[in-house]
DNA sequence: CATGAATGAGCGTTCATTCAT
DNA sequence: GATGAATGAACGCTCATTCAT
């Protein structure tokens, strides 16, 4: 039985990834978020503060799901490398197979100022750190250097992850992202330098 | 040789990245930029299409005197390691020493519809092809793994240096970023995996 | 008796009292008042019509109870002198030891449109009245004037105990409203003339 | 010459007090007043901070010149008994052949919550200190009485006045108001009380 | 070229009122 | 009768852009 009490509130955020979608956040009308949730203007004033609010509850949402997903996903794996691979495996494809949720989190999350950036920050906090005990994991296994300053190389890890995605999109997703999910796993864990 | 015609147009855009740095784009109104400038409101529109005009076009001039500067760097550097050194620590320390620059180019340049983003897309090209050349120098130079697919890790380097300057930033600029440029070098090198 | 019936609409009158004192008219959400009433909003709208419609009945009904105890008093007074200085002094003492119905009739109740100001109008009608049957009473017994323009007068009379109230409430009420009785009334007898 | 800059501040004025007069001051539309004014609802604001600002500057201005007539008026009268009569004839006078702005001081202004009133209040302070310096003006010369409060009997006849503005308005305008003034005046400096 | 007063489209948000339960 | 979630009309205000001077 789903919770009807929440019926609206899902309904308001399933319509807002949307019309986020379709127009970016700033064409966004909030009329326009009420109609494709099928209701009224004023309901989704009683489920959110703010027209921003939107934005960052449904961000939050998603990144819970997507983390959970991260978790379920890991907890299976025997080491580092293979966790590791699963994250990316995991960022890459569910972004693939949700263009939506993809364009929003890329593009129209980034038009916010840096009060709003510091919400979504610490959002974005526990899947960080999902990476971050990856790379100490790795250490421990010594399957990782150890003298990675795991604090600097998860950023550049998640970076590098979220520009790859980016770029796809603006691309036009010509190619398909998921299958760069060995090659970019190999520049993690080898870089580039040949091996002599 | 600066040209007496060019001179409102510099001023114009030294006062937005001002304006844009302290208060947002969003919160920057054209007659604050105006004022800023030490202009007239209607004074801007002879310059600039739109308000937006002035945000890509503050990027490209930044930007290109960024690339400029690489170029010249990277020309007396011997080879591809040295060079995305260079490149690493150029865009390191020149965000570092502007933070006013670093804060238009990291939050509010972000604050911009799909249009724009491939506007500001195409004027970082030059810099994304700069790292891919280097990449195939690299190559070419034996140093780099033959087998690198260039156009996904160059967006990977890139995607990785911009988030540890966003992170920089978003922290408060509480550390130095530039004393990360070795440990960045090291990631984008060797990865994170122990040598055997 | 208190009927059960009427048990609801004297806690929202009472609600609606004490809010509106507290935050004026138009920053009374129905809402609010419910919510001091210990009602459901839409509880409100089985008692009243409109919003206006609770402002308007609780006047009417203050100003039946005030009536009330004007008639009282008057009963008891021998002669206008008297029943004027009772008037006067029901007046001010019963605004000064309510403040918050002085609030809403000295202030709140004025923010109304011509079609509100007509209904409040027709229930201060039986005070007016009270006021003009002393100015008659004192003409027959030779204390006042027979050439008052009694119609006139006793709105004069009215509109300076008005006027005394709110600027009273206006300084803050820093002052004793009911030590002002004899003052006022010596000016309602006498004027400002010196006697000769 | 009449100053070109303040054409448009005055032509919003005059459109506001139309308007007010006509719809009251909730029911005027910013736009509705714009229309009226012949100007675009924005050139308001370069005029006025906020809609409340309207209200408050037209009472202001209109005030401003009534307290200049009643001193041009005042100057030329011999002792504090015509000085009264000619205020209070001017106040009668005024309001009777300005409709409008009688409909908007009496009923309109006090459409506002106590921060405005307080406003009100301070616009009004010189005209209530006008009534003062006739009673102080009279004390002097022995015509009333040395034992006067002041401060409450400006008070008294100030809202004896306004009341009696009030009721005649709220008539209908049923009768002449300025017809009233010697009836008044009679009642301000001898009271109700018959002659022994 | 430069100005800055004027424009007016555009939108987030509130809240009195309704009505299915 | 009582509830309170849902409604949606209504509006003040902002600000990018224009254009007469």
């Amino acid at each position: 039985m789903t919770s009807k009490k929440n019926e609206k509130y899902h309904m308001i955020l399933q319509g807002a990834l949307k019309v986020f979608a379709e127009n970016g956040y700033h064409r966004s009308q909030v009329s326009k978020i009420a109609k494709a949730a099928g209701v009224a203007d004023g309901t989704i004033y009683l489920y959110f503060k703010r027209k921003e609010d939107i934005l960052i509850r449904l961000f939050q949402e998603k990144l819970g799901e997507l983390v959970g997903k991260f978790h379920a996903s890991v907890e299976g794996t025997s080491g580092a490398v293979e966790a590791l691979r699963t994250v990316c495996s995991i960022h890459f494809s569910e972004l693939e197979s949700n263009p939506e949720l993809a364009y929003v989190t890329q593009i129209e999350l980034r038009q916010s100022d840096l009060e709003l950036r510091k919400e979504i920050g610490s959002a974005l906090k526990p899947y960080i750190v999902l990476i971050e005990n990856i790379l100490e994991q790795g250490i421990r296994e010594q399957t990782f250097r150890s003298d990675l300053n795991v604090k600097l190389v998860r950023n550049l890890i998640f970076g590098a992850m979220d520009e790859a995605v980016t770029s796809w999109l603006i691309s036009g997703r010509k190619y398909s992202l998921s299958e760069q999910v060995e090659e970019t796993l190999e520049f993690f864990l080898n870089g580039v330098s040949s091996r002599k």
